[in-house]
DNA sequence: TTCGTTGATTGAAAGGTTTCAAGTTTCGGT
DNA sequence: ACCGAAACTTGAAACCTTTCAATCAACGAA
């Protein structure tokens, strides 16, 4: 059924070698053959069979982001970062989405090795994983995207979030604040904890202790779960209640902030909401939201371009790059003047 | 270096053949020879070539999803609804971005196809591209998503857009507006038409002629393009500015209103806005957006089914299954209680 | 003891491409 | 007309699996 090289090398009276030189280095072949036979494959719908090729070949063109969480448009910028890195070079990419599953996450990494696709840029539900190093020691270049890993087995990119934490803290307290939600979860994921971490740091600087900063868990971080903290929220005593809430990214923050939104919770003067991510829609929430920036088509570019060079430069040498977040203070957070 | 089945073989003291069937039919083989190759291939870190696979078994276990606009979370939603019916199967998702252009998308699609993917699910720059009749003529399938095509050459799964438009204009029309804006576009893409020509009858059936909906043109359904027809919009006489906007995707609704919040314009009091998609955001809006919603979960649950089948079952048959849109009205198109 | 079965294992062929050493053609120069 | 070099073209081997017909081993039945 499929047309093969070599029906195309018998249709246009030439060999096999002929063909494939046609399709892999045209300057060795002459003109009026190679027009020959490029006329004889469009007539007879040749697509060339990617698998045998790889597999003789060795080579692949196609790259894989694997990302957290796809509904995140956190992660969908980064990959467009990607993508303007890759655009120029004759490349593909695939993004999987691991939904910040283990398992998932394994699997895909699996399929993507078998596939034996040029590199990887992951975001991982565990950067210390050590099927990370097994993979990239049997030779499929790993570049770890938004986080980073102890020792310089990889490169990776990241942004420092116990900074983008501290910051976040430091904002709030500046603007008087001292019972404070830090809203976020599962805190297995790293990035929840190391901006949990730096909220406590500025806490301490600020010679306050750990109890002005209450925690409240979430299964995950989506703007559903966001609403669901909004109610556990509301359901504290009024002098126990925070007066402020830091939230582990954007979409908590959303969903917080829509939630007192539609039950007549002022935002900020009843609760102000520092975000994280600095996505687009944080900017046009109800309350625009303060949040803490990370660049994130710079990480994409700049993680892409480690990983090509990872790709094709043999005395490549990992790098870990670190990005400082910067703080967007929005209405959210505004002092009411007086 | 790399280890293939070859090795296994040897270090185990069996034969290709057995290593195989470990793989493919353990059933055939002996627990205890079983137990020794799987051992030996964990030792010995033994990852299966799929390209080898592939080529001599023919199946594949990927499939693909090429998409407009991977930072728009209404296609992550869709796409979530894919994943959700692929997992219970064995079978991975990748995800491309066509980013709305036809090159890319073509390009997608040739990697696809010479890498015999099991099938695509596609949200086509152009539906009527004889490219997609080729490509499923050779064998591999294509679910159109969010898009229907003449004819019934292809399995496709979308929402009316053209009653989504109707439905838009009409809540408008209700409510008194009389000079209302379309903003959206490049208008060749079709969702976009769509949207407009729903509106446009919902105009002549109101017995208002085309001058009523004034459009105005975007290079692109994103939130920054939403921003700049903010900006033409505000830049027009008082007397022949429009009272009402209708944007052709939420992300457009969101960029316009995040222009007439900080710049002071009322909504919905001096600009009723309805938007498109209701996606998450919507809702959360520094107004809630009035949106058409589309079942995205089901759309793309609904698409991976149709692909499955058609991967699957011999006797498929095409199905062009339509979903009907609906509106949900939020304060953006409130009227003021008189 | 031998035969027939069943179950486990084997080994060669096949799948579609690229590579490369070897062979053939072309062409300018004499 | 002939030579040598340069330009093209060729064909077989190799890439790593899976498949399947054939072989082998074991074991219960006769």
């Amino acid at each position: 059924m499929a047309i093969g090289v070599k029906d195309i090398a018998t249709a246009a009276g030439v060999s096999l070698g002929t063909v494939s030189n046609v399709l892999n280095h045209p300057d060795r072949v002459s003109p009026r053959t190679r027009a020959r036979v490029e006329k004889v494959m469009a007539e007879l719908g040749f697509v060339p069979n990617e698998s045998a090729r790889q597999l003789r070949a060795g080579r692949s063109r196609t790259l894989a982001y694997v990302v957290l969480d796809a509904t995140n448009p956190f992660f969908t910028d980064v990959a467009r970062g990607v993508e303007e890195t890759l655009a120029a070079r004759d490349l593909s990419l695939y993004m999987c989405n691991s939904d910040n599953r283990a398992d998932r996450e394994a699997n895909y990494l699996n399929r993507l090795e078998e596939q034996r696709v040029a590199g990887i840029l992951l975001t991982p539900v565990d950067p210390e994983s050590p099927a990370l190093d097994k993979i990239s020691g049997r030779g499929t270049p790993i570049v770890i995207v938004d986080r980073t890993r102890a020792g310089d087995t990889h490169c990776s990119v990241a942004v420092d979030d116990v900074l983008g934490g501290r910051l976040a803290l430091e904002h709030l307290l500046d603007r008087g604040h001292e019972r404070i939600a830090f809203i976020g979860g599962p805190s297995s994921i790293g990035q929840v904890h190391d901006r949990h971490a730096g909220a406590l740091a500025a806490l301490a600087d600020a010679g306050l202790d750990e109890s002005h900063l209450v925690r409240i868990d979430t299964s995950a971080l989506s703007v559903g779960e966001g609403r669901q903290a909004a109610q556990r929220l509301a359901g504290m005593p009024g002098a126990r209640r925070p007066t402020a809430a830091f939230c582990a990214n954007d979409l908590l923050a959303l969903g917080l902030l829509q939630h007192c939104v539609t039950t007549g919770v002022s935002v900020p003067d009843e609760l102000a909401i520092v975000g994280f991510d600095d996505i687009e829609y944080a900017g046009a929430a109800a309350v625009p939201l303060t949040s803490v920036r990370q660049p994130r088509l710079r990480l994409g570019r700049t993680a892409a371009e480690l990983l090509l060079d990872e790709v094709e430069n043999p005395d490549h040498v990992h790098q870990q790059i670190t990005f400082t977040p910067e703080l967007v203070a929005r209405a959210s957070t505004e002092t009411r003047a007086n």
